[in-house]
DNA sequence: AGTGCGATTGACT
DNA sequence: GTCAATCGCACTA
């Protein structure tokens, strides 16, 4: 018997958990779609972070702002900023309409649209494709303006159900932030060779 | 109005 | 392993 993937149909909003750390887990195994004219990108999720309210680290802590005012949206939504100058990350708003929250994905597996994706980054390397926040969005052709896009309506970009059932979760503290430094709220599939970060931080914790 | 500093990446020793 | 690039935002004055 050969395997086929489960094809992939989008997550309604009343799936997703309000809360920030359950809804990190739950995104471990989902999937990203993005329309374009060209085709579909997709990818897998295997790495997110949580910022939750009253997270220090978080980019709400400090009330709405022009930037954030995406955290602050019914969840489901993207949140998409600019760091360094230079990489766009892409955030998933969390709670409910209001408080500013939200999960980071920080790391997917790509499934639909590999050359496409490798023509975004510049790169034939697989590996490199969609491993790391900013690298993700470049390959999956997320510009600031999809910031404030709901995730789960089917459009240009929407959240997906999962191809496949996702091995063990792990847990481990957050990557590169100063603030809030020993919370675990960063989740990952175990083993998954997409997931960003150094090793030894993935290794065992469960 | 000026300054400091990030939820990172890619190039280089 | 180290390190500079790069820019929008929050904070101070």
């Amino acid at each position: 018997m050969s395997r086929r993937l489960n094809a992939i149909s989008p997550l309604k909003r009343s799936q997703l958990p309000f809360d920030t750390v359950e809804l990190a887990t739950y995104l471990i195994g989902k999937t990203i779609v993005r329309v374009l004219p060209q085709g579909r990108l997709s990818g897998r999720i295997v790495e997110t972070e949580a910022y939750p309210q009253g997270d220090s680290s978080g980019h709400a802590f400090r009330g709405q702002t022009k930037r954030n005012g995406s955290l602050f949206l019914a969840r489901g939504h993207a949140y998409v900023y600019l760091n360094y100058g230079l990489a766009l990350l892409l955030n998933v708003s969390s709670e409910r309409a209001g408080v500013g929250a939200g999960v980071l994905i920080r790391a997917i597996e790509p499934i639909e649209g590999i050359a496409e994706m490798a023509q975004r980054r510049g790169t034939s390397r697989v590996l490199d494709l969609t491993r790391g926040p900013g690298r993700l969005t470049q390959a999956m052709g997320i510009g600031i303006e999809m910031d404030g896009v709901d995730l789960c309506c089917g459009g240009e970009l929407w959240l997906g159900s999962a191809v496949r059932r996702e091995g063990h979760i792990g847990k481990s503290v957050r990557i590169g932030i100063s603030r809030e430094t020993h919370q675990l709220r960063r989740f990952y599939e175990q083993g998954n060779p997409y997931v960003s970060g150094p090793k030894w931080l993935s290794s065992s914790q469960a």
